[in-house]
DNA sequence: TATTGTGGAGAGTGTCACTATCCATCTACG
DNA sequence: CGTAGATGGATAGTGACACTCTCCACAATA
């Protein structure tokens, strides 16, 4: 296949796949003479993982290419190509030094009294201490329960169910392949759990602030 | 007090707020004299939820400033100033008009089947139909669970009662706080739940593919 | 053989979120 | 009272980012 094929099954104009290739981010096609290449279907399923990267997880192109270069390297073991890529997906950001550090000793006291084998410098702690700081900054929820992160307990078991789940149905195919299926599988998951989390408190919303309920029948 | 006062309590550099003034996002201090005005905690409160609302939401300005619209306009109820921050805070992107479509079904059905009073434009209804989407995409999970959407109904059950307990905890405070106090929680807890999912994901991975666990434990 | 498509490279574009500079006051300190 | 520094307001400029355009020599196709 070449160039104009790649772009019709992909929906990604030319000069974009171009750019990609100029990038790194795309391996160039297999060429077949000075200006022809040959794409294949790999090249298919990389485009789509790319922009499934930056339109569905809003990565940065930049964040993007570490991704694409964890799941390349075959040096890299399976875990730790999956734990590389977990911390691409986390938006780098300046974080307030001593609120933070605060925030991240609450992490660890949870991660502890859940015996979870999460690495001391793995970037999803940042994000959790983000989630504690604003609800700190807010006042929301129990202050005590929030210091000691106690306060997600009950949802946490049924998340940690749903994840073993969904790691014991990683293929047993090649490393690369499970790579990309476990970061395709953590952005969808992740997102379809927002979307019925954000659908849950509309329902909820409306339950308890909207007293003329928008019923199905006619009236 | 004044600006110096208002840049020193949020962090946020001088220049930013009165770009954010500018931009009418900040709503101006009491006028004391020409080129004088006092800004009251109000300010500072909306600064740091345009800070969140940017750095940890990662919205735009132009949804920051629907999300404060909908804070602000009294005319609107407490449950429908929520909702229209709800769809502020869902990304808007181009998506294939079939198969948008088809996923958009898919979430129907989820949405009939929960009862769920879901707005028919939702936009969260668009969000849950990427995540379909993806998923149909790389092949994850059972197609057929998939295309009546009961793949997620475990899942579902906790993420209701959490929803449910988050809802019931808002103040009775007035109508502005309300809707702040849910934004916030929305996107905090929204964090929270994706950085616990990545955890135990990073968990179950480390326990099924990497043979040498790292114990707290010395040799 | 004429048109269209191709790979490759450089330069240009539009958007976004600031950041810098000015200026005519105003405030506060000595 | 005088003056250094801060303030509110406006206009213009910046840097990052993700493309998008233009060109070229050459290949494929009708």
């Amino acid at each position: 296949m070449r160039i104009a094929e790649l772009s019709d099954r992909t929906g990604v104009p030319i000069p974009t796949l171009k750019f990609y290739l100029r990038e790194g981010l795309l391996p160039s096609g297999a060429a077949t003479a000075v200006n022809q290449a040959e794409y294949s279907e790999n090249h298919v399923r990389r485009v789509r993982l790319i922009r499934s990267l930056v339109e569905i997880a809003r990565l940065s192109l930049g964040d993007v290419r570490s991704v694409l270069d964890a799941v390349d390297d075959e040096h890299v073991s399976m875990h730790n190509a999956f734990a590389t890529a977990q911390d691409a997906m986390v938006p780098r950001r300046e974080r307030d030094g001593d609120r933070h550090a605060v925030a991240l000793a609450e992490v660890e006291t949870f991660v502890r009294r859940h015996r979870l084998r999460v690495r001391p410098d793995a970037a999803v702690r940042d994000m959790f201490a983000d989630a504690l700081s604003l609800l700190g900054e807010f006042g929301i929820g129990d202050d005590q329960q929030r210091l000691d992160s106690r306060m997600f307990d009950d949802a946490f078991s049924a998340i940690r169910e749903q994840a073993a789940f969904e790691v014991a149905n990683v293929p047993d195919s090649g490393r690369a392949e499970q790579v990309e299926y476990t970061v395709v599988g953590t952005i969808a998951s992740e997102i379809a759990t927002a979307a019925m989390r954000r659908m849950a408190l509309e329902h909820e919303s409306a339950k308890r602030f909207q007293h003329a309920p928008a019923r199905r029948r006619a009236t």
